[in-house]
Parts: structure tokens; C-alpha cells; sequence
DNA sequence: TATGAATGAGTGTTCATTCAT
DNA sequence: AATGAATGAACACTCATTCAT
């Protein structure tokens, strides 16, 4: 309590989007769309209810601006992958895996899943976009990597889209599993852990005999 | 006001809470606990919305009600499950995923899932209860399966509560996927057929020498 | 305090509708719309602010419903008026301002002309309909009736619409006056009086005989 | 940030009251006190709205300067007109006539009398201001003018403060017309030609002499 | 002076819950 | 048991007002 007092105001235009998108997606991701409070969320990012509507129009829209800003670091990564070589396949799957892992201990990717999962019917839009600019494009992306590894014989017959998705399966459940059960005393999963025994698992069985030569 | 009035057929009252779980679980599962309105429920239940208060004494419990009979069926699912065990580990896993794959054709499984996931922050106890009472008693009796089948020189070394994840987690997100994304215009998955190929894969990578012999 | 105390609830269905709009016509014609607020409509209305909205869908519907239903009594008085004409014109003048003086006494007419002329703006479409479905026609009969005896060389020559107006606005200006000046503290018009004067003053000039010599 | 900038011409101070005077009466006339924005009236004044407050305290402020600098040039007008007595009171009628079609022409009298009308029970002390300094002055004005004709034999026996009423009102309902049917389609008046008509009806009645007979 | 980002009390609207019928 | 009109607390959103710059 110095005698002057901290200023009532800050002036910060080009920092507050960004924090309150950040708090916002705190509470959205905690609660859902319908359940969370704009008081909660302004409290959390430090600024007054009305200061909200500074930034976005409605709730809604500020709902829009999280989900669709969670996309932009995760499309970063998909790019990358991608790029991803031509290397053997077994190579490729060991570095994605590795690289989700991370970002899955680093990102709140937890949230943002739980907020298009259970949001998705009531905001179709945002389903649709995460599906056309996130997710079906990483599995296309993977889909094409393993097509093209059973075109050079590494690996084995098989619908090469529902590899993708048995590959990439249990890092998404062990994401929901942390967020779901964990806070309730489930015993959580070690997922790089999981994520690595997994990928042994399956490229055992996903490989051909001269593959694994 | 003629004293005989329309023959009205009133139900029997041990039918309504049933009918209005169901009502409540379509809802629920749709919009999340939050977005959901007492007054849809009602309206789909064929009831007043002043009769839900004669069954269930809060938005609270109605939902509460919704989850724990969800359990129910698949209780007995997981039951029969734990029960079918003696023989090799690959004919369980074999028999389950065929078990899985019907159930959810069968039921609203996807709806429930989100709702589990979606609310589970809000309701600490729900998230509970289906932890302790279906989900990892199913899990464990699963790693069980796995351990002993480990034992047998079965299965080759590893986390067997992983392998678990790694086995039903295809199903899982499949499932989602299908509530998620397909309502706008994702290309669905062919679930059995997803299960198959992906017990097929993890076997071929699970087993030992020994146990494909 | 009798111990059993009132009923919190009334159900009155059929009668709710007009008791709020009268209740509403009364603060929207002292406030305006903006700065009416739906709680003291509701107050005076002896109902909850919540039952507004299971008659009305939001505040300017009830806004509507209000400056609508202030058209309907007056609709009759035109008809009968219209139906009026046959004989000399000074009849018909003298009878209609009888009306209209006794009608300015007995009903809120002075709340509903405030409401049209200060919010016309801000609700175009309800001016359209006051002026279609009410001044027009009113203005379009009385210029009607004067044409048809200015025809039968009972009135001067003139724009026949203009005498109606010079005919009726000094009742609506002292209507305005009621309500704009009277209440703090400006003498008061006896509108019937004055209305008498009005007409005859109209009918044969202001001027004595010797004054036009 | 170079030490030059561009010139920026800052209009003086002084003009800047004014303005904003000037933007309020437009806003306040179109909307209403309730309805206007003080963003708005920034706007149109081309100033921030923090500025506004540094000429006025408070809304309420602002509107009362609007109305109260809306009686200034009026009252120039009734004092000429007060002035204007010796002669027959026809001339008299007459010249006043002209100057109000004139001044109803020129300045925006009909947001103000909106503003007047719509605001009084808001604003009973702008009400009483109007009144006092200038609509009770005029009319007495007016009353005594047409007193001292009827001592002098010009004008009929009669209220005379009535006869004062009549007429004005035309001019004020001719007003009234323009602000609120008008925009929504209604046929406007020729003001100057209806109160010329007015004048001339009143002096020397509507009807002909057979009429009479 | 002047700005405009920030505030927070206030209002329209929603909806779980109650209760007279 | 059943209804649905009515309630009132809660929330999204607005806007007059303030203040750091």
C-alpha cells in the first residue's frame, strides 16, 4: 500500500487481446462455452467485464478467437511434418510421435480438444474449421506417408487411413484421460511413455518382413 | 367442460423417468449440461416441464441420473468381458473388439462420451463415478488380461495398462471423430472395420514368436 | 399479515396481455422508450419482470403491441366520422370536434401522441402505421368532407387538406400543452372550450363585421 | 514520432462548445435524450468523447445547454414580434406568420420541439425554462396583442389566449408533420403557404357568405 | 487540451425452479 | 400426478464517465 497506489488503469491495446484470449481459453476449456462467465474470464485476465467488448463483439466471437488461435502453433507443427521425408517410414512415425508428445506436455492442447469436442454441435463452424485447416489435413498428410510407404513394400496391406488414425489414437486418449479422470484421482499415463511403446508396438505389426531387415 | 371429456391415455408413471432420461440424455449429449434447457427435455419427453420436478429434483440430479444409467448396460458389457478370459490373449482381444464395435452401433455411446469429457470439470463427482465404477474397472481387467497373457510368454514385454490404452483408443476416437466431425462433412470411419485391421496390426506387434506360432 | 398471507402466483392468463400494455403504455408515454425500463413496467404491471416475457417476446414487441393498440378505439372514431358527411359542413365540423374533445378528456391520448412524435424516428415502421392505418385516413376524410363542400359552394376556395389541418391542430396542441407544459405549472387549457371557440372562430373568421369594412 | 508532425490545425477553444452544441441538438432531435450516444455526438462533432467532458460535466449537462441555446435566437423573435404592436392586429398576424414560416424553414425547430415534447417529464426543468422564458412569453405576447385589438374593436369577443392557440397551432402541427410522417412517406405540407391560408381563414372565416345566410 | 482505453453500474433477456390449479 | 403461468436470480452486453497518457 505505497501512498500513491497502483494506477486503476493500464493502457495495453496491443498485449490485451492476447491475454484475454489466453484466460479465455482457461475458462472455456474448464467449463464449456454455455458454463463459462465473461466476469470469470475478465477477472482472470486481469481487466473489467466491459473491457472484453473492447476486443470482441460477443462471446461468441471471443469463443471463435480462442479456438481458432489454438490452431495456429498446431498447423506450425503439421507443416513440419509434412515436409517429413522420405526416410523409411518407421523413421518418420518415431519423429512425429516424438514431436506430439512435446507438444502435448507443453501446449494446453487438453482444453482446446475438450472445447471443439464438446462445442462441436452447438458451433458447427468451428468444427468445420478445425477439421478442414487442422485435423484432416495431418491426416491426410499421414494417410499419403503411409500410402506411399506401402507403395515402396515397408508396409503392409491395409486401409493406410485407419493406420493413421491407430497411430495417433492413444496420445488423444491419453490427452482426455489427464483431463478427465486425473483430477478426479485416476492414475495418469506417463503419454511419451505410452507414445513410444506404442509406436514399437505398432511398427512391429504394421511392417513388413523386409521392412524390418 | 363435459364431465367425460377425451379418453386420455396416461402412461403408467413408472415409465416416465425413464422416458424422460432418454429425453435427457439426447439433449444433454447434443448441448452440454449448460446449453441444455429444461424446456427441450421436456418437449421431447412429451411431459410439462413442471413433471420433471416430480422425478428428479434438480438439473442437477436429471444429469446425474443420465450418466449413471449409462453406465449400466456397458457395466454388464465389461462383466462378461472379465469373465471370457482362459483362453489366448488374441481371441479375447478379438472377442472385445467385436463386443465394442456392436455396442457402439448400437447406442448413443458418442453422446455420452462428450458429455463425460465435456462436463467432467463441472462434475467432479460424474467424472467419478464413471472413473471408478466403469472405466477403470474395465481398463484393469483389461491390463489383467494382459499381465497374465504376459505371464503365459503370451505377450511380450511392456506396459500392459499401456497396451490397454492402445487397444481400445482406435474405438474411442473413432467414435468421436464420428460426433465431432462427420456432422459437418468429415469422411466417416468404418468402425468394425477400423477394429479389425487395428487388432490385427497390435497383434502382430503385441504377440511374442511363441504366441503366433 | 393474515397468516396464510396472498397467493405469490396468479394465473391470468387472458387478462395478463392488456394489463401489461396498459401499464406499459403508461411509462413508455412518461419516459419514452429507451428510458422506460421494463422493471417498472413490470411493477406496474403487478407482475415479475420475468411473466413480460411470456407475452411479449422482447421490449420493443411490447413497444409495438402498445402504440398499436392505441390506434384500435381510435380507428372507430374516424369511421363514424367518415360515415358523418351528408349534411351542411358546419355540422359535421361541430360534431367531430365534440368527439374528438371528449375522447381527449377520457382517454391517454396525450401519452400515445408523445410516444408516436418522439420515438418516429428510432421505430419508422410504427410511424408508418400510425400515419397509414390512422392520420391519414382521418386527414383524407375530413380533406374529403371539405372538398365535397367547398363542390357544393358551402366553403371557400382553399387547399382542402390544409383546412383540415388548420381544423384539428388546436386540440393536438393542447393535448401537447397538457402534457409538455401543465405539469410544471403552466395554466391549463379547457380543450373543450377552447375546441368550440376553435370552430366557430374557423367557420366565420376572427374579424368583426366592422373590422373587414 | 520525427520532432515536426504534421501541422495540425486546432480549431480555437472557443469554437468548440458550439459544435458540440450544434452535433447534440441533432442527435438528441433524431434520437431522444435516452437514445443518443455520447460516442455519436462525439462523432459528429468530431471530437473525442472525453473531450466532451471537458466543456460538460454530464450528459444531462449537455442537453440542457442544447435546449437552453435552442431559446436564444426564438427569443429575438418574440421580442420584434412583441415590438411589432401599434397597427391592426391583421398586419400584426400577418408579419408574424412570415417570420415563423421563415424561421420554421431555416432552423432545426422541429428536433427541438421533439426534444421539448419527448423530454419534458424527463426534464421538468428544461420544460419549465421553455416555458417560462419563451413559450409562455410568446403566448402572452400574443393574448395581449389580440386583447388590446378586441378593446379596439378588431376582434370578436372570445378568449383571447385561445385565439392565440389557433393561431399557432397549424405552423406547430405543420412542424410536427415534417419531423414525423414525413420520413416514413407521408405528403408533406407547404408551411408557408398553409399558415398564409391559415392567416386568411382566420381573419375572415371559412365559410362563404351563402353559407352564412 | 485532448485522447481513447478502461471501468462498472445498469438493463434486457434467459431459464431453472415454484406453486396455484 | 400433472400442468404451465409466474418468479427472480443470474448473465451478456451497453454506455456514461474516468483517468493515464
Amino acid at each position: 500500500m505505497l501512498p500513491s497506489g497502483q494506477p486503476k488503469f493500464r493502457r495495453r491495446k496491443a498485449e490485451r487481446p492476447s491475454e484475454i484470449i489466453d484466460a479465455a481459453l482457461a475458462v472455456f476449456a474448464e467449463k464449456g462455452f454455455a458454463a463459462a462467465k465473461l466476469d470469470e474470464i475478465a477477472a482472470r485476465a486481469g481487466v473489467s467485464k466491459g473491457a472484453l467488448y473492447l476486443y470482441f463483439a460477443t462471446k461468441q466471437d471471443l469463443f471463435r478467437a480462442v479456438v481458432e488461435q489454438a490452431i495456429a502453433p498446431n498447423l506450425h507443427l503439421i507443416r513440419t511434418a509434412i515436409a517429413a521425408h522420405p526416410g523409411p517410414i518407421s523413421d518418420l512415425l518415431r519423429l512425429i510421435a516424438g514431436r506430439l508428445a512435446e507438444v502435448v506436455e507443453r501446449l494446453p492442447v487438453g482444453g482446446v480438444v475438450k472445447m471443439v469436442i464438446g462445442e462441436a454441435r452447438n458451433f458447427p463452424e468451428l468444427a468445420r474449421v478445425w477439421h478442414d485447416e487442422l485435423v484432416a489435413q495431418a491426416l491426410d498428410a499421414m494417410t499419403d506417408a503411409i500410402r506411399a510407404a506401402q507403395a515402396r513394400g515397408e508396409v503392409r496391406p491395409g486401409d493406410p487411413r485407419a493406420y493413421a488414425v491407430q497411430f495417433v489414437a492413444p496420445m488423444l486418449v491419453g490427452v482426455i484421460w489427464r483431463e478427465t479422470f486425473v483430477p478426479v484421482g485416476a492414475r495418469p499415463f506417463d503419454l511419451p511413455a505410452l507414445m513410444r511403446q506404442h509406436i514399437e508396438t505398432l511398427l512391429t505389426g504394421l511392417l513388413t518382413e523386409e521392412a524390418h531387415a
